[in-house]
DNA sequence: TTGTATGCGTTATCAT
DNA sequence: ATGATAACGCATACAA
């Protein structure tokens, strides 16, 4: 990467105008200049296509403009839609956006969180997954899903609601025996919130359910058997599964699958995310969807805007039921999507 | 976002080591210090928690370290892996990553791309849809996917062999009259190289087959009608469909379900891109797979290394095929995978 | 070998 | 209202 050539600077810009540097720099930032002055000044920019040096700017005012988002990944969907809208809100408010993938390993997501402590970005929004991130009190902190601390805000969905919609919804659809599948970090309290509210939900419905909870490093053949064992003799105990993510009732419909159970007329299968084949296209599967957006938007934010003053330790954002075709929705009967 | 607090600077670890700026400067960078100077400095370091303000290294030396990934939409699974393998490439030659997404739109592709040439980023990485793009001459830039004039480097797959490929797997599959379906940008040459090279493959292998191209703005429902056309009196005119994208197979997928054809017994598809379920679960449907990492990987190498003397001017990078579900392959038929 | 001085592009504080 | 000058944090050529 060979070095640039020489981009012109407020010094060409003044020698150009022929007026001193100092008032280059006002009438770039819109202070009081008289008008002879900012016209010839305006046109030597013109000419000469200057723009601002961020970076020199930025090193003044101790400031960057500059956010890092620290995501474990880029690729899964979910993350993906959370890059996508931060990036949107971001350069809403003329701020870039430092990608940071932490590929889920806390180091490295200390070592980024440092980086921003030493003045290289203004902000963090960070989906992390240390439980032990130290964060300078100072450092302009806003947490996805997972509390850092008590002293930054969290945004997060409504994982208590979307449990309890879950639970409703089966049994709006006709469900009575239901199962709640779960894997995950023991230490993820929100997705454990989602258990409690589908609980709540089944219970405040007369819904009898049974839980099977893995931790991250158990295999997700238990929960294959766990499922066999449901199915003895032709017969399924459950007629509706609530995963806790998509993609757990992805993997789960093609184990219901083997079992010659067909979704949705044997057992209806409700995921946790909002996850679209290819970004935007249908639901893989009839869910709880996140509010990718409005946590996103709320994200920057809370980053952005100085209403310091109260900052809330946690914002849940309301989720809402999607169809996907692996429930019995009336009003979707007839349409052919997902398979 | 409030201000930070002082971090500290190469001054402040002078005075706490007792020695002069350039002295903790040159340790700093790796130069020659005398021991115990140098053992003083370092102390410093560690006891101020002290590291070094990349923006005022990067202002002396006409560099920021950082690199700007121009893309659409980072929601697209496609560009999505792009950025996941991108990042991770640039990282570990210690670059940092500016997201911008484009949303397709060319007057910010160009805003991005001005950013970048004052002096704000040392270089582009950029999938860009505006045909009219303006670079510097001397702005390190590399495309993905479609030439940005002739003077950068453009890293690409090797669509032509992905489009032969494609014929002899239907070839090897027992097909004998197929079809291509494509839409999109009439100006992506690339794209356009997947069906010439699908046709080579035919011809080569005795395929009969037809071509159906819509334009980006033509609705889907013209595909729709057209495999209408051929599906009358109960038999399918075609036994194997290439379309353009994984995203468009997905789509001809459900309109063949609606006409009640099975995929693969009626009719195979094999679609363009190597999409996955989640990113990295089994693949939507048997496809020939682009290899993101090695495009990301090749992109960083002709940005970062100043090999410059020689920058090709395309390079195509191998595609492969994979099976998913959608294809009759023989040693696939035992798995349960792709419903 | 170590310290000093200058400049990178900008903004802000002064005199004028 | 405008122009000169210092300072931001760092690297480096040069002096000691």
């Amino acid at each position: 990467m060979k070095k640039e050539n020489q981009t012109p600077t407020m010094k060409d810009v003044a020698r150009e105008a022929g007026v001193a540097l100092g008032t280059v720099s006002k009438v770039v930032n819109g202070l009081p200049v008289g008008y002879s002055y900012r016209k010839r000044v305006e046109d030597a920019i013109k000419k000469l296509n200057y723009q601002v040096n961020t970076y020199a700017q930025g090193m003044k005012a101790g400031k960057t403009y500059t956010v890092a988002l620290l995501i474990p990944n880029a690729r899964d969907p979910f993350f993906a839609s959370l890059i996508y809208y931060i990036n949107i809100a971001l350069s809403r408010q003329k701020y870039r956006m430092l990608l940071c993938s932490t590929d889920f390993n806390p180091s490295l997501e200390q070592e980024y969180v440092n980086m921003a402590q030493f003045n290289k970005v203004d902000g963090i929004i960070g989906l992390t997954y240390n439980p032990d991130l130290i964060v300078e009190e100072d450092t302009p902190f806003v947490a996805i899903d997972r509390p850092i601390g008590s002293r930054f805000p969290c945004v997060a969905s409504d994982n208590f609601a979307g449990g309890q919609l879950a639970a409703e919804k089966f049994a709006d659809l006709g469900c009575r025996h239901v199962a709640f599948l779960r894997t995950g970090s023991s230490l993820n309290n929100e997705t454990n919130k989602r258990r409690s509210g589908f609980e709540n939900g089944c219970l405040a419905r007369g819904l009898s359910y049974e839980m099977k909870i893995l931790n991250d490093d158990e295999p997700y053949a238990l929960f294959e058997e766990f499922l066999m064992e449901h199915a003895r003799e032709g017969k399924f105990d459950f007629d509706g599964i609530f995963c806790v993510t998509d993609r757990l009732a992805y993997l789960v419909m093609k184990s219901l699958k083997k079992l010659g159970l067909r979704v949705p007329e044997d057992v209806q299968v409700i995921g946790f995310d909002g996850i679209r084949h290819f970004g935007d296209a249908d639901y893989v599967c009839s869910t709880i969807v996140q509010p990718a957006q409005e946590i996103a938007e709320m994200c920057v934010e809370l980053l952005v805007h100085e209403s310091l003053s109260m900052k809330p330790p946690l914002v849940c954002l309301p989720v809402t039921y999607a169809y996907g075709g692996t429930t019995k929705d009336p009003e979707a009967e007839q349409k052919g999507d997902n398979p």
